[in-house]
DNA sequence: TCCAGGTGGAAATCAAGATCGGCATCCAGA
DNA sequence: TCTGGATGCCGATCTTGATTTCCACCTGGA
């Protein structure tokens, strides 16, 4: 795709409709990612993608449902993940460990992306509310079967804390990424999978 | 204050302006609260305190203003009880027993105030971000001195972990008000300060 | 050459933040 | 007791930014 500025009434060259949405949809990532939903114009995506606006509604037929379909994209490729995490191993102490190591790949990889999911400003929105919702809740309760596996916790409790590492992960990574370079990302997560692993491992027993 | 419906013309009775500023604080703590700054319209936060707008703009130069002296007076009081937890004892276990603790009493206390700082989505905005990322850094750091204190790990991987358990008392406080009644308050704080003191107390030395 | 589909300049519409100009009331001082 | 100034109040409207749509043009492939 030519980012370079094109010419005041020269028309956007013709795409297929399918390559054109896909150009739409990276370039509302970059506006909605350094603006969030409500400081992001539909003039400023149209300005990116180097289109006029009338195109962006010929995609979506509404701001906010370009704001969804990227969200979906996003949390889609964030769960395959999440999921080839948990399933790459049966040793549950690995399984942290791969899980941990994935997330903070995902946010190294595509930091838009992970403001997108992890700093959005419209999560007073239902539909948006409701996706970050299932994704938390999918997230805390692998980790939570986890914990149950290896404590014998009951999963009330076991949830609890599902959710206190998954909350470990986000918050930890987002403060690694802001910090870049203070510590490799090997290092960076691994700590942090060890910090939870010890937490974990000792239950219910306490020395 | 009346909270009673105000009949159609009929004038709010004049209040001190130090009077009227508070009630103001309390009308828009509670729309702020459930619509988030962007759902909010000066409107909502006039018709909550039974005045016309302009009495809003006789004490706040903004909806902006009003929002920020908002987040600054809970951001406050969220600092005080923190403060007062880690003061509270010297031994490093009991600590972050206590600050969790605290913790999960704020946001049991006063659930409004907790989804205006927790789950703003005003992040965007550099004086917000800026205020929470103080709030956030200061809790962090108070927590990665323990840590350092207890486990001799260098300063920079000790922040890491700070930030992690911080994170880990922000997610699961949240998710505890949410599914209120499945935990009491001194079992699900109890229980997280645990899996943090666990994960802690083990470094460097590793079974 | 024709037409389906991709394109945009301009403007309509609308919601909400902020302000104007004046009213109402309370109290101190004459 | 009365009055005028200070202070608190508001209905109506202005302003502005942004979402969405209208209507017509352009172009590439059959």
């Amino acid at each position: 795709m030519s980012t370079e500025p094109r010419a005041a009434s020269v028309r956007s060259p013709r795409l297929p409709r399918d390559e054109r949405r896909a150009q739409l949809l990276s370039a509302a990532l970059e506006v909605f990612a350094a603006n969030g939903y409500h400081g992001a114009a539909m003039d400023d995506i149209a300005e990116t993608a180097q289109v006029s606006k009338p195109v962006l509604y010929q995609h979506f037929p509404s701001k906010r449902e370009l704001y969804l379909a990227l969200l979906d994209s996003h949390l889609a490729t964030l769960e395959e993940l999440m999921k080839t995490a948990l399933g790459s191993t049966s040793d549950n102490r690995e399984r942290v460990r791969a899980v941990m190591r994935a997330y903070y790949e995902f946010i190294a990889k595509d930091d838009k992306a992970h403001r997108l999911v992890f700093e959005s400003d419209l999560v007073n929105d239902p539909d948006v509310a409701s996706r970050l919702e299932n994704f938390n809740r999918g997230f805390a309760e692998a980790i939570a079967r986890v914990i149950a596996a290896d404590t014998k916790l009951p999963m009330v409790e076991a949830q609890l804390l599902g959710r206190s590492l998954a909350g470990m992960a986000q918050v930890s990574a987002r403060y690694w990424l802001e910090t870049s370079g203070d510590l490799p990302i090997d290092v960076a997560s691994d700590l942090v999978s060890r910090l939870a692993w010890r937490g974990i491992s000792r239950f219910p027993k306490e020395a």
